[in-house]
DNA sequence: AGCATATGACGAA
DNA sequence: TCGTCCTATGCTC
């Protein structure tokens, strides 16, 4: 389920498990040309939206290889963990890293390459404010949507304007945000884009801990259930006021709404 | 066994 | 806006 949470998720994990091992690494596909991160020490894992970046170091020289592997998961990505016994050469593995007690194999990213540090400089330049990201400055994203016409339905999506932000999070927001999916983006108002950033910032680190998308409230502190955990995601009938569920296609594909919660505005 | 489906993004037109 | 790529999973027959 690879929307910005999974991938912040993926480097911790990979930072927890890997950090300053040295890992054996390959592509049983041979898609990937893993040799210049075999024997080498796994040297950190960084997620910018939904890119994760990964770093080595050669343990002879102590010098950092400069080039890091980028990897997008894309819609069927998986990056997945199992115990070094475990794991077998079953699919179509991209890459695989072995560490001293787990080996984590990945299948169907869009992308897995390096990168070199102008690369690494340009992706993080073409990437927009990530909710998960304690650096990261909303005003960027806010100077694009007091000024864009477009749908903020579709600015959503968009990674450039918000960076880690998929569809099933962009459609629970905007329910919560009570905004309708096609409202030109600059006629939201800084208030509500406040609110906003602030339910993403909310939202997508619950997703981290949680390790799954859930926007509707735990009842005492207990993890909701699967089928109750979104809103208006996939869903037919209103959580809130039990009105249908319409799905519009924005930007390409379907956005869910309630548009008796979510009601389309006049424009003045 | 076969098929529909999936939380993404790109390039061509 | 459309076609294309990437793969695993869970249904249906």
């Amino acid at each position: 389920m690879p929307e910005g949470h999974t991938i912040h998720r993926l480097a911790s994990d990979l930072v927890r498990d890997l950090h300053g091992a040295v890992v054996a690494a390959s592509s049983p596909q041979g898609r990937f040309d893993a040799d210049p991160a075999d024997g080498k020490v796994f040297a950190g894992a960084t997620a910018v939206g939904k890119h994760l970046l990964l770093r080595f170091r050669d343990p002879e020289t102590e010098l950092d290889v400069s080039e890091q592997i980028h990897i997008h998961l894309g819609l069927f990505g998986k990056f997945k963990r199992f115990k070094n016994e475990v794991a077998r050469d079953s699919g179509a593995i991209r890459f695989r890293l072995v560490g001293a007690v787990y080996t984590w194999q990945l299948t169907g990213p869009t992308a897995c390459h390096w990168m070199s540090p102008e690369e690494v400089e340009s992706l993080r330049g073409r990437i927009g404010s990530d909710p998960l990201d304690a650096t990261a400055d909303p005003e960027r994203a806010w100077a694009t949507v007091a000024r864009s016409r477009r749908p903020l339905g579709a600015l959503l999506l968009d990674q450039s304007v918000f960076s880690g932000i998929g569809n099933v999070y962009r459609a629970e927001l905007l329910f919560l945000l009570g905004v309708h999916p096609e409202l030109p983006s600059k006629a939201l108002g800084r208030a509500r884009f406040d609110e906003l950033w602030r339910l993403s910032v909310e939202l997508l680190a619950r997703g981290v801990r949680e390790r799954r998308i859930a926007t509707t409230p735990k009842v005492a502190g207990v993890r909701v259930t699967k089928r109750e955990s979104l809103y208006v995601y996939k869903r037919r009938e209103c959580r809130k006021c039990s009105g249908p569920i319409v799905a519009i296609q924005l930007a390409g594909r379907p956005i869910y709404c309630c548009e008796r919660c979510q009601p389309a505005e006049k424009l003045p």
